[in-house]
DNA sequence: ACTATGCCCTGGGTGC
DNA sequence: TGCACCCAGGGCATAG
């Protein structure tokens, strides 16, 4: 599952591969199509042919192509979805949904085994992600901004963190990292957590995201980075997918329970409601 | 304004 | 071996 350090991976490969090139041809595969939003299938081939690509930039789970024309082609991996550089005369991925060549005879793939991916081409970023708040690494999201809207929220608060209004890039594995940082049990109220408590929420959010960018993301499920390999953060995760075995901190054994519709993960032990 | 639920999609795993 | 079923979950629509 991508999500901000795998995307935020996938942008730092790309970027030197796309700065000042051209889109040559672009196609959409079929059985790809549900990935255009904003255009139908062909116009959006046809709109993205002969734009040259100024910049690469990211925004919570969101990576966002500046073109020459103002306009911005917006991405989401969603929950399968990878973009990688390869040379145009590499085989194609057993789920490659779209393909980019570009002028120097480099190609985008875009592979996605389960279709959720997203394309928008809109004149404004924003216009692709509405209701997104400040993305988990930038100085706006910040311990006062989170108190602020975990102090307005009653749902437990590990479903708060996965609102991309909150902290927009958290997905289901760092938000149940950051609850095991702060050492807090994801069931709790949000509006129940003191001062103290949400400013060691905040600092388990940077450090869950910080240290799985350094080693380049995570690799569960389907996720390939820029130059199509797997994240290595796996051996580095505390409690995510490790339900029966033993917490690093305190040796009780790690759970598994249903939040909010999501698989969660935490040590009855050392995380405190 | 907030919360809960269902939908989209397909491969892998489980149980019979 | 085959088949039915459930699960994974990000973001959105909808209803309450």
């Amino acid at each position: 599952m991508p999500e901000l350090p795998e995307v935020e991976t996938t942008r730092r490969h790309l970027e030197p591969h796309l700065i000042g090139r051209t889109i040559r041809e672009v196609r959409i595969h079929p059985g790809g199509e549900r990935l255009a939003i904003t255009h139908s299938p062909r116009e959006l081939e046809r709109e993205l042919v002969g734009r040259r690509l100024e910049s690469l930039g990211r925004r919570g789970k969101y990576l966002i192509a500046g073109l020459d024309d103002g306009r911005c082609w917006v991405v989401h991996l969603r929950m399968s979805g990878s973009l990688v550089w390869r040379k145009a005369s590499d085989g194609a991925h057993a789920y490659e949904r779209a393909w980019v060549e570009l002028d120097d005879g480099g190609t985008l793939r875009f592979n996605d085994l389960r279709k959720f991916g997203t394309w928008h081409l809109v004149e404004d970023a924003v216009d692709a992600m509405p209701n997104l708040g400040p993305d988990a690494l930038s100085e706006e999201f910040s311990a006062p901004w989170l108190r602020a809207q975990l102090g307005r929220r009653s749902i437990a608060v590990k479903s708060a963190l996965l609102d991309q209004k909150v902290a927009a890039g958290v997905g289901n594995i760092y938000a149940d990292e950051a609850c095991f940082i702060a050492s807090i049990d994801p069931r709790t109220p949000a509006n129940r957590l003191g001062p103290r408590r949400v400013g060691r929420l905040h600092a388990g959010v940077l450090e869950a995201l910080t240290r799985s960018l350094e080693d380049g993301g995570t690799s569960f499920s389907n996720y390939l980075d820029g130059n199509g390999d797997e994240g290595l953060h796996r051996i580095h995760v505390h409690v995510f997918r490790r339900e029966g075995e033993s917490c690093d901190r305190c040796g009780s054994t790690i759970r598994k329970i249903r939040l909010g519709g999501r698989g969660t993960h935490f040590c009855p032990g050392c995380q405190r409601r």
